[in-house]
DNA sequence: TCAATCCGTATC
DNA sequence: ATACGGATTGAC
């Protein structure tokens, strides 16, 4: 902040590069910039600057420095250091670097998801560290996987084990997770794992306190608050902590000498990054490792297709258990008809009735797994459950109150005289019920019972392991306390899984089997009672691959079926959203690599189109960078309406 | 022929 | 947003 007239270069290398916080694809590269002399010892890589650019102060980080410069105009000063603490290390920049360019956006938009906003009262907080070496973790629970001990040995090692791990039912996966960092850091190397949500980042910061110890770790989430967790980034980022487990976000955490990266449950949807360039955690997670010489565990009860693509490729090994022990681990399931005429009461069909009764009779809890309300808000035959739809337009009919007469979400028009196309009936009900109706009337029928409820607004961690009904949605299932040798649900019933499974998404069939798995995962072995009903045809591949609790051969059929409808992971698809004249505009100035294929346009929101683009995966980067190159072409001329970019979006079709 | 003004473009 | 360069315009 010296006068203007006052300044002078500092003696060596007096170029600081500098990546500005400006969004525009045009101007995603360095700027040079003048160190002046008295900021000379502050102005290191890595430091938050703020600079004049285009005539106004921005921010921006200071990615090097350098002798010279290529720029032929006249340098400015940087304005001013906004703090000593170099928050940006090379390989988070290099990390972020990569992820622009895989998701054609920016590197100042990869950088804000990976460096929390600052706080000047957390640079000044300290950190405690307890002292001393960390010990081996005993491998005795990863035994039941041929795999597991030498994955453990070589990441002690200091080698660079890539994973695919599936689970067994019943698997305390925090616990096993916080071994492989333990292994790790005993190794004298870091750790950053990653969760989908704040219940299981609970619960693998319990086990990695056990573990690990406080103090060799922090955990961080969104919730934490800004303070706090620019504190803790400070601490991973200061080399204070070999380890960091989070969300999301956290998959860009700094630590030194990584050795290890996993991921507990990559299906999750919330791995998806809502902000631009929309990265996916996982995509993250794989390509730090791959830069870093590091390990990689993906690790689920289920499998993506991503984590399949990532095994055929013969990028990362199964860690599997036998079959033999898979079986005698796991529950037994049983599908059952969604047949009205054979309800024992209300919503349940008389096998998951009698299954309950019989668990609770034996004194163990019931989690009966229901889809979130409002997850599909449309309304299906009352005698027969076939989805209703709209006479005119086959469009999804919707209930817009309680009390209502149903309409088309297409059309708009009220389907006043519906008549069901299967079996005739009259009579509509939502198709789907919520956790709290649901639960009132299993209180009904199992009078006496107390009853739980564990959704969205409230979630619970665990439930005694005593007799009782907890109802649950996706993702909250609490986990039943272990009481001596016996822990686990007696009975698992998945209700409502047609609204999983009638959704027209790419996905639907995989993301039904990790939700059914997530819960079913949670019930006794079958020798011990553990009952699984699923109320689907048992006919379908998504319920066939829960009786056999066998997610891989899901996985794989579901990557063959998308290697031949030309679908990710198979090939790279990039979708361009916006109006049809903004679309067309980016299109004919994208010089899209040989052989791209141009599909749609589809309708989007409001005015808006979608067109999809595909390649092969060997032509993934060719086609984010030419869409890149267009956007910045766009940009450049200040183009009015956006367009949106995103690469290998979760939700195709 | 030259200053005033406009427009497009780059932004160090 | 603002600054700059080149093109354009209009007065002498």
């Amino acid at each position: 902040m010296a006068t203007r007239a006052a300044r002078e270069p500092a003696p060596v290398a007096p170029v600081a590069k500098v990546c500005v916080d400006v969004s525009l694809s045009h101007l995603d590269r360095p700027f040079d910039y003048l160190v002046p002399a008295e900021l000379d010892a502050v102005a290191v890589p890595g430091v938050r600057v703020r600079v004049r650019f285009a005539g106004q102060l921005v921010d921006g980080y200071l990615i090097a420095r350098a002798d010279g410069s290529a720029h032929p105009g006249r340098l400015t000063y940087l304005d001013r250091v906004v703090s000593p603490e170099p928050v940006l290390g090379p390989e988070v920049v290099a990390l972020a670097r990569a992820v622009a360019q895989r998701y054609a956006g920016t590197l100042a938009d990869v950088l804000r998801l990976a460096v929390p906003p600052r706080h000047a009262r957390a640079e000044a907080a300290s950190f405690d560290v307890p002292a001393g070496p960390v010990g081996a973790p005993d491998p005795a629970g990863w035994a039941a996987y041929p795999a597991g001990r030498p994955y453990l040995a070589a990441l002690a090692d200091g080698r660079a084990p890539r994973a695919v791990w599936t689970a067994l039912p019943g698997e305390d996966w925090p616990a096993r997770l916080a071994e492989a960092v333990t292994a790790t850091v005993h190794g004298g190397r870091g750790a950053v794992v990653i969760v989908a949500d704040a219940t299981d980042l609970d619960r693998l910061d319990a086990a990695l306190r056990t573990t690990l110890g406080e103090g060799r770790y922090v955990a961080l989430s969104a919730a934490l608050g800004p303070a706090e967790r620019y504190r803790r980034f400070l601490a991973a980022r200061r080399g204070q902590v070999p380890a960091v487990i989070g969300t999301r976000a956290a998959a860009f955490a700094p630590m030194r000498d990584l050795g290890l990266v996993a991921m507990w449950d990559d299906g999750d949807d919330l791995f998806a990054e809502p902000r631009a360039p929309y990265p996916h955690a996982r995509e993250v997670l794989l390509t730090r490792a791959q830069q870093a010489g590091a390990g990689a565990l993906l690790g689920g009860y289920g499998r993506s297709v991503e984590a399949q693509q990532v095994l055929e490729s013969g990028w990362a090994r199964e860690i599997v258990a036998p079959r033999q022990t898979v079986r005698h681990r796991a529950p037994a399931v049983t599908p059952t008809a969604d047949d009205p005429r054979d309800q024992a009461s209300a919503r349940l069909p008389s096998l998951a009735w009698r299954a309950a009764r019989d668990a609770l009779a034996a004194g163990a809890p019931v989690l009966v797994q229901v889809p979130r309300r409002g997850y599909l808000p449309s309304v299906a035959c009352a005698d027969c459950r076939t989805p209703a739809r709209c006479p005119h337009c086959h469009g999804p009919l919707a209930l817009p109150s309680a009390a209502g007469t149903a309409e088309c979400r297409w059309c708009g028009r009220a389907a006043a005289g519906y008549a069901c196309p299967e079996c005739g009936g009259r009579r509509l009900r939502a198709a789907v019920v919520g956790a709290r109706r649901t639960a009132e009337e299993l209180g009904r029928a199992f009078p006496g019972v107390p009853v739980r409820t564990s959704g969205r607004d409230e979630v619970l961690g665990t439930v005694p392991a005593e007799a009782a009904v907890v109802v649950a949605t996706p993702g909250a299932e609490p986990v039943p306390v272990r009481s001596g040798d016996s822990g686990g649900y007696g009975a698992v019933l998945l209700l409502d899984t047609w609204a999983l499974l009638t959704r027209s998404d790419l996905r639907a069939g995989e993301e039904a089997l990790r939700r059914w798995l997530a819960a079913a995962a949670l019930a006794r072995p079958a020798e011990q009672g553990g009952r699984v009903v699923v109320v689907a045809d048992g006919g379908l591949a998504p319920v066939q691959a829960l009786v056999r609790f066998d997610p891989g051969w899901l996985a794989g059929r579901e990557l063959s079926e998308r290697r031949e409808l030309g679908f990710p992971p198979a090939v790279r698809m990039a979708t361009l959203t916006g109006t049809p004249a903004a679309v067309a505009e980016l299109l004919s100035v994208a010089r899209l690599p040989e052989g791209t294929d141009v599909l749609g346009p589809v309708p989007a929101a409001e005015g808006q189109e979608r067109m999809l683009l595909r390649v092969p995966r060997s032509a993934g980067l060719a086609l984010a960078g030419a869409l890149h190159a267009a956007a910045g072409v766009r940009s450049a001329k200040k183009a009015a309406d956006p367009v949106r970019i995103q690469v290998d979006p979760l939700a195709l079709l």
